[in-house]
DNA sequence: CTGAAGAGCGTGCACGGAGCACGCTTATGG
DNA sequence: CCATAAGCGTGCTCCGTGCACGCTCTTCAG
């Protein structure tokens, strides 16, 4: 019988542990070393950008929960450093869409096995598994209980 | 055998999808009608405060991620609202001590309940051992891959 | 075909959170 | 008893964020 348990033990979890961990653990020593212009600001836009492709920055902060004028001033910044390009959209000549560069491309998978790297250093000590059964059960959740509004 | 996917798939779920989590679901939701002293700035101090008890803004401000004038400045919010008071440390008169009155109290079991209930309404879909399992291995997770440095 | 209305983008402006440095009070050790 | 250090609160500054404006271009009605 759900007592409500799991939903709680999760809630106490989620409070601001997330968040501390968001800043410092990820954040920090996830961009040490790429450059100044990747650092919390500018990582969800790169980050954003990666899984969801080529869009527009008024699509893609409506995607990351941004205003327009954000992404695109962190655009400016991340353009300058050579990891992403505006392209005008072909179909509209108006619209400019956000295209990560091949080294934009190469920095966010560098990130993603550091973050890959310093979790499977920690779920080495579990049960394969269970580590398994996690990932995907996180995965699951982030997606259901997350991300309601997708597009 | 861990072809480190376990850890690649948190790393894709971790980018910035708890961030936007951490921002728009949960503080948004979360402090919606407890009064304007309680938003997505001063509920770490609050939160925070209720996880460790009673300590100096400093204490706090290391635990959490955050300046100690940070602390105070949102703690004097929380203060005017009367969701937090400030006691004289008995043992050292130069040094306060940051309190949860009855009514802050009360407002963070509120939030709790508020999250665990949202959570809980998307596990309800889950098989029932499967959301208690997800519920132990994200506490696990939290307190051994995100919390290293506590004190 | 043409002119008006609307959409998309970038930027000036203002607000607020966050960190640093300073001054004040109090503890501590010589 | 005095000097040094620790703890706290606050002025100052920086920067991320959102709103409003102007510009360009698209769209659609006449």
């Amino acid at each position: 019988m759900s007592e409500s348990t799991a939903g709680e033990r999760i809630a106490e979890d989620f409070g601001d542990i997330v968040r501390r961990e968001s800043r410092a653990v990820v954040y920090g020593e996830l961009t040490a070393g790429l450059g100044p212009a990747l650092d919390e600001a500018t990582y969800p836009v790169l980050s954003g950008l990666a899984r969801g492709g080529p869009r527009s920055a008024a699509r893609l902060g409506h995607d990351i929960g941004l205003d327009r004028s954000v992404v695109s001033r962190h655009a400016d910044r991340l353009q300058g450093a050579g990891l992403l390009r505006r392209e005008p959209d072909p179909a509209d000549r108006r619209a400019s869409l956000l295209v990560l560069t091949e080294e934009g491309e190469r920095v966010v998978a560098r990130m993603r096995a550091r973050l890959a790297e310093r979790f499977d250093a920690y779920l080495a000590h579990w049960p394969a598994a269970e580590a398994e059964a996690f990932a995907r059960a996180l995965h699951r959740f982030t997606q259901e209980a997350l991300l309601p509004r997708e597009s």
